[in-house]
Order: C-alpha cells, then structure tokens, then sequence
DNA sequence: TGCCAGGCATCTA
DNA sequence: TAGATGCATGGC
C-alpha cells in the first residue's frame, strides 16, 4: 500500500474519466497510477477505489483538493432536480459522474483565451509550453500554472514560444490586469454574476464565451452557461425554449450534462446540423 | 491537403 | 444591430 496515498473523502458519484476529460479542465493526464493533475501549484495523483477518492500529495492540500472536486456540493440533490426534465435526466444518464470543478480564477481566465477557436489537443500543448515558459518548478519535474506577476512581466517575443498565435496578446494583458489591481478574482465573486460578466467582458480577448467559462469554472458562479454556437445550437435542439426550470440556479452546471451529451453522443459537428435538422432532440 | 477548432475584434451594410 | 471576415496555428 502507497503511504502517501489516502482518502481525500468519499467520491459521492464523481467519474474522474469523464471530468477530467470533459474540456473544462487541460492540466490533467491519465496515468498507470491514476490521474495527475496540477492546479495552484500543488501537483496530485488521483483515483476512486471503493467509493473514495483517492489522493497522492500532501496531507495539507487536501482541503484544496476536496474543493476542487467539489466534494461539499450535493450532487444528488442537485442531479434529483434535474431528473424532473426527461430530456436533461437523459443527459445526465450520458455521463452521471461528471462534475463541474471549482478551479483557479487565473489559470482558467488563461485556459479559456488558449482555447477560443482551438482544440483540445493544441491547448493542451499550448499551456504546457506556458508553464513551461514562466511557471514555478514543482517536484518531479513539474510546472506550476505562471502567476499572474510572472507571465505579466513577459513580452509577445518572449510569448512567441507558446506558438499561441494572437492569443498571446490576450494572455499579457490578462496578467497585467490582474498584476495591476483592476481585475480582482475577490471582487469579481463579490460582484452580482452579470456584472462580473461585464467587468470580464471589458478584458480584451473575453467575450461571452470565455467570460460565462471563468465564472463556471473559476468562480464557482454554478448558474453560468458558457455558449458558443455549438452549443447554442444543441441547446436550441434539445431545449428549444430554453433552460428547463428544473436547472434552475444550476443553469451552468446543467448546461456541462448537455454540453457532454451533444459531445460524445452525437456524430462529430453533428450539433451544429445534426440535432438542429434531423431531430436529435427527439432521441432524448 | 484542406477543414476546422468549447471565439473574439473589427468592419460593413 | 446583425452578419461577414480575418486572425495564428496545428490536430486530424
């Protein structure tokens, strides 16, 4: 038995396979150990045996983690709300155990900028070489996610690295807004959730997209909706007069199941035409 | 080889 | 105000 691994609490439903490769989150990988990740400069190994989670990393990030995880939000209750809708409880029946994490404010600003008109696979590579850049070490070889200071202090040549395109503009601008005061996570959270969308929004770079991403995942805002025009577009197939009321408080957190849904159970693009034209909707 | 990617800023009508 | 376009780069 590994010494260093004990229960973070238990797992209540998580599916570690389905959150950590659901797009929300790009700092994670799957090993023969489990998976391991790294957020706030803390570095994890983590997996569900027996109905627990499991975790490898100091005893003292645990509350971190049990954050991050979410562990505290009642998700049955929250899954039993959505059940009242036939349509979003199909949606859930598709992934029961994905969970909305509750991750740093900078590094999802950051993770969110990389991604607009990306894929997965790139942004993957285009934070690794971000952290790598500018990122404090971490034992094993790691990199912490940059502070704001730090990536705030590079220039776009040294960014040319990233191979990020003009995201990178984005990217020091953020920094340096956060550096200067004038974007404050604290602030933010304290602010009702439209105009901290608005104050977002005045970031060059954060349109509605990104800006409903940070506050889902950044700052636990559960009733946020990230929408770009696939998911639009699902949304419109499946729930053709919107959120249903059963989501509601938890728009956000609903809106993952179905985001999850059209992802892997519809044909590739097959949101943007499929649902849309050839009744999809209909199957859930 | 060409399409497209969990967008956004800017321009134009 | 809505729609079209360009943007940098690489995965597939």
């Amino acid at each position: 038995m590994d010494k260093d691994l004990h229960a973070l609490g238990p797992a209540r439903g998580l599916d570690l396979d389905a959150t950590l490769s659901s797009g929300q989150c790009f700092r994670w990988q799957q090993t023969p150990a489990g998976w391991q990740g790294i957020a706030a400069g803390r570095a994890v190994t983590v997996r569900i045996e027996n109905g627990l989670l499991l975790a490898r990393c100091p005893a003292a990030d645990d509350p971190f983690w049990q954050n991050y995880f979410a562990l505290d939000l009642d998700y049955t209750a929250i899954l039993a709300r959505f059940a009242k809708s036939r349509r979003l409880a199909a949606c859930v029946a598709a992934a029961p155990g994905l969970r909305v994490l509750r991750q740093p404010f900078f590094e999802v600003l950051c993770t969110f900028l990389i991604s607009q008109n990306n894929n997965i696979p790139r942004i993957r590579g285009i934070v690794e070489r971000l952290c790598a850049l500018c990122g404090a070490p971490l034992p094993g070889g790691l990199r912490a996610f940059p502070t704001p200071a730090a990536l705030a202090a590079q220039t776009p040549d040294t960014m040319a690295v990233l191979r990020a395109g003009w995201r990178s503009d984005y990217l020091l601008g953020a920094a340096r807004a956060v550096v200067s005061g004038d974007l404050c996570p604290d602030l933010l959270a304290a602010l009702p959730p439209e105009q901290a969308r608005a104050r977002l929004m005045a970031l060059k770079g954060v349109g509605p997209k990104v800006a409903d991403c940070v506050l889902l995942y950044g700052l636990g805002v559960w009733d946020a909706c990230p929408m770009d025009v696939w998911m639009k577009k699902a949304m419109k197939a499946f729930f053709p007069k919107g959120m249903p009321r059963a989501a509601k408080g938890y728009a956000g957190i609903a809106q993952q199941y179905i985001f999850e849904y059209a992802r892997t159970r519809l044909p590739r693009g097959g949101a943007k035409k499929t649902a849309a034209q050839t009744g999809a909707h209909g199957r859930i």
